[in-house]
RNA sequence: GGGCGGUUAGCUCAGUGGUAGAGCACUACAAUGACACUGUAGGGGUCACAGGUUCAAAUCCUGUACCGCCCACCA
């Protein structure tokens, strides 16, 4: 209390860790006991373990803080689980860059040795991140804390697995997939980016077998051609009417390839004839498919040459320089054109993709996602932004299969046992598989790892207990709530959904609330990579933990871009510090909470009135996921009224004991309301300063008190008129400037609602 | 190639039919009993551009430009 007394500067750093350990100590965390209440609960994004906390980390992590302490001040029974992700090909990497680091390697250390050291990294260093939590002030549950492999959770994971596989949702198939060379496994097409980059067209002269001529072929693969099998015009194409079935020669391997047709070569593109080779590219494995072409592979899983011959061993890269100056020397190549290929580009590693033809494990998503387009039309999950609703469709109405292993040993590893005659069996242990092989034996399991988005799919409800009937699963499913960046709807949000219809028959959450991306102040990318990023952490020790979510949460509406910038900070801290010396001059000023009074000045009225437009529009904005309309609502509210005018009015009648009870009464119940509607965003500032108001019936924790609900009566539209005119009058009376000086002027408002308005006029 | 956002004061952004707004920055003044991380006042905008609808457009319609993002198999 002292400190209120002569601290005129707001100080973060007392005040946070100390609340945020109270908390903690009084069980505010958890759900309330009070099983009565309606449920709100939340699944917050697993962060990896391999992560720290970012800027955009602080914004999705600060706006599920917000909305739980809202909807918990609302009188709902609130939950926040909390958790990890175990991260596979992030994590392998962390571990793998550290074994080469120390001259060994995954593959000297072994599958069990590696998988061992995983677990000894997280334990040392995995939960970064969520001591961060803590610091930005999250109040999650984390006696409920969860981990993707948790051995319940793996458990969940591999039973979804084995449910699929025998209901025909998982399947294998060679196909053509995205090889990631540098991490050595395959990864899913949303795992991609695409660019372009500037490259060549290699047109290339193949010869027919009988001498009659030749057919000329562009390619920007020239490399490839070693696994080429046809060559393909469109049927349309009359230069090659009468040519079509004849073989032609494969320069440099002297093998014979047909001459065929298909729909597939666009006959206004170069020569009209396309080379080939579907074993390394997707459309060409279209091409092969469709007329039973053999599929050769001539790279290796480095992209390295495997054919025997010349090339062998060669990078692509390297093997593309030779095949050339091959070609030339044996007058196959007839011209070199610039030209920009599109090429693919690994979203983890920044490799270049390279499509591969191999054995994979696949997801029907096509048939998952009839269900989840159907329930979204309906808007039985509901996207805000709402335009985020049709991107999402868009994607579901074109979604395709879902390649699900991959070549790691850090995840889920696929719950195939493959029987001597290579039949697989899907089982929870080799036990099992051989049970179920009956005759058949058992000799291996499958070497991949599931797809970490796979795992996460499973998130709302695998972290609450499902399969098993529990009670979490009974009260807590389905969540309200799914808050995150736009950038994974389609890698993760699509799977939640399509998961949770079809194994729980419930949708996973009600809203998806799609935030900003956190931007630097010059518009460019926050990235560590680029070393554009700014920490959390520093700001937090500099302005603290709610300067920072005010920050942020008062820029975050329906925009898809948030400029993060040194003097939003500077407003927050100065926000913050605003509050803290009004509080202080009320506390000065208010000994013991005084009785409703019986009259009120228009003042009064006015302030009480706009206390109460301000409330409806905060509520308003929160519940539309519109914070930044509620903390300008907020921010106007309180300095532009309470202070500028409300406590300047005040000062003379507070000073007056017959006549300070009125605006006594009247401050705290505005800064009671005020601290409640401002707690979801400043919670620790709120809470100081909520412990030391002399409130009647004061809750033990703002955090667990109730929303103020307002009596109707405040609204008071004729003392709001007269305010209005009140100011107007103050302007007019400007052109009376000339003879007051800034003292005088500053009694202005006061003196109007002290009915001295004649005698100011006067002067 | 298709789609989505954005373009409003020097900067960051609100404003969706009725005489242009906030914060910061800027200018002037103010050591006043909550706060200088302050107060009072002030300057500053042809609301990207071009058409159209309307008594009236930053706001609705059409088109254009630029910036950002997402999706897409042209060798």
């Amino acid at each position: 209390m002292e400190q209120f007394a002569t601290q005129t500067r707001y100080d973060a750093s007392q005040t946070e860790s100390k609340w945020y350990a109270r908390w903690e100590e009084a069980g505010l965390f958890a759900p309330d006991a009070d099983t009565t209440k309606p449920v709100y609960s939340i699944t917050i994004p697993p962060p990896n373990i391999t992560g720290s906390l970012h800027m955009g980390h602080a914004l999705v992590y600060s706006l599920q803080d917000l909305l739980g302490r809202y909807e918990r001040l609302k009188g709902k029974r609130v939950l926040i689980l909390p958790g990890q992700d175990h991260a596979g090909i992030a994590t392998q990497s962390v571990v793998d860059k550290q074994l080469r680091k120390e001259g060994s390697s995954a593959a000297q250390l072994g599958r069990e040795k590696f998988v061992e050291r995983v677990w000894e990294w997280r334990k040392e260093s995995g939960d970064t991140i969520l001591h961060q939590f803590r610091t930005l002030g999250c109040a999650f549950d984390w006696s409920r804390l969860r981990f993707t492999l948790d051995e319940k959770y793996a458990e969940a994971v591999l039973k979804v697995f084995i449910d699929w596989f025998e209901r025909g949702l998982i399947f294998r198939g060679k196909r053509v997939v995205n090889w990631d060379p540098k991490l050595q496994t395959s990864v899913s097409d949303i795992e991609t980016l695409r660019d372009v980059r500037k490259g060549k067209l290699y047109h290339i002269r193949y010869p027919f077998e009988d001498g009659s001529g030749e057919v000329v072929i562009a390619t920007t693969r020239p490399e490839t051609m070693l696994a080429d099998v046809a060559v393909a015009v469109h049927p349309s194409d009359s230069r090659y009417k009468g040519l079509i079935g004849k073989n032609l020669i494969l320069p440099l391997t002297g093998r014979k390839i047909p001459l065929i047709e298909d729909i597939y070569p666009d006959p206004a593109f170069g020569t009209g004839a396309v080379k080939i080779t579907p074993a390394h590219d997707p459309n060409d494995y279209q091409v092969g498919m469709r007329h039973g072409l053999d599929m050769p592979v001539i790279l290796d899983p480095q992209a390295r040459i495997s054919l025997e011959g010349p090339y062998f061993g060669m990078d692509r890269n390297e093997a593309r320089r030779d095949i050339v100056r091959d070609l030339e020397e044996q007058g196959f190549l007839v011209k070199i054109e610039d030209h920009e290929i599109p090429i693919i580009i690994s979203d983890r590693s920044g490799e270049v993709i390279e499509p591969l033809l191999s054995e994979q494990w696949f997801c029907d998503q096509p048939a998952l996602a009839k269900r989840v387009i159907d329930e979204v039309n309906r808007d039985e999950v509901q996207f805000h932004p709402e335009r985020y609703k049709r991107i999402f469709l868009e994607w579901m109405e074109n979604i395709r299969e879902w390649c699900l292993s991959r070549q790691l040993w850090w995840g889920h590893r696929i719950p195939i046992y493959y029987a001597e005659d290579g039949t697989p069996f899907a089982a929870l242990s080799w036990d099992e598989a051989q049970q179920k092989a009956g005759d058949k034996k058992i000799v291996s399991q499958d070497d991949d790892v599931l797809d970490t988005w796979f795992s996460s799919g499973l998130w709302p409800f695998a972290t609450m207990g499902w399969p098993e009937e529990t009670a979490d699963m009974a009260e807590f499913y389905p969540t309200r709530c799914l808050v995150t960046d736009r950038n994974i709807i389609n890698l993760w949000v699509a799977r939640m959904t399509m998961m949770s219809y079809d194994l729980v028959d419930k949708k996973p959450f009600a809203d998806v609330a799609i935030c900003a991306t956190v931007m630097r102040e010059d518009g460019r990318r926050m990235s560590k990579s680029l070393g554009t990023g700014i920490d959390p952490m520093e700001v937090i020790s500099n302005i603290g933990a709610d300067a920072l979510r005010w920050t942020l949460l008062s820029q975050s509406g329906e925009n898809q871009e948030l400029k993060y910038s040194e003097r939003k900070t500077e407003e927050a801290r100065n926000f913050a510090n605003k509050i803290w010396n009004a509080t202080r001059f009320v506390l000065l000023n208010v000994d013991q909470s005084p009785a409703k009074p019986a009259s009120l000045d228009i003042s009064d009225r006015w302030l009480l009135s706009r206390l109460y437009k301000t409330e409806q529009m905060v509520r308003a904005a929160y519940d539309a996921y519109n914070f930044l309309d509620g903390c300008q609502a907020l921010y106007r509210f309180f300095w532009n009224e309470v202070c500028d005018w409300y406590l300047e009015i005040s000062k003379s009648r507070l000073q007056d004991p017959a006549r300070k009870e009125t605006p006594q009464w009247v401050l705290l119940q505005c800064f009671d309301a005020f601290l409640k509607m401002l707690h979801p965003v400043m919670p620790h500032l709120t809470e100081e300063l909520y412990a030391n108001l002399p409130l009647i019936d004061k809750a033990p924790f703002l955090m667990s008190s109730s929303w103020l609900v307002l009596p109707t009566e405040y609204l008071d539209e004729a003392s709001e008129a007269a305010v209005e005119r009140a100011f107007e009058v103050t302007v007019a009376l400007r052109a009376l400037r000339a003879g007051l000086d800034q003292a005088a002027m500053k009694k202005i408002p006061a003196a109007y609602y002290e009915g001295d308005l004649g005698e100011i006029a006067g002067i």
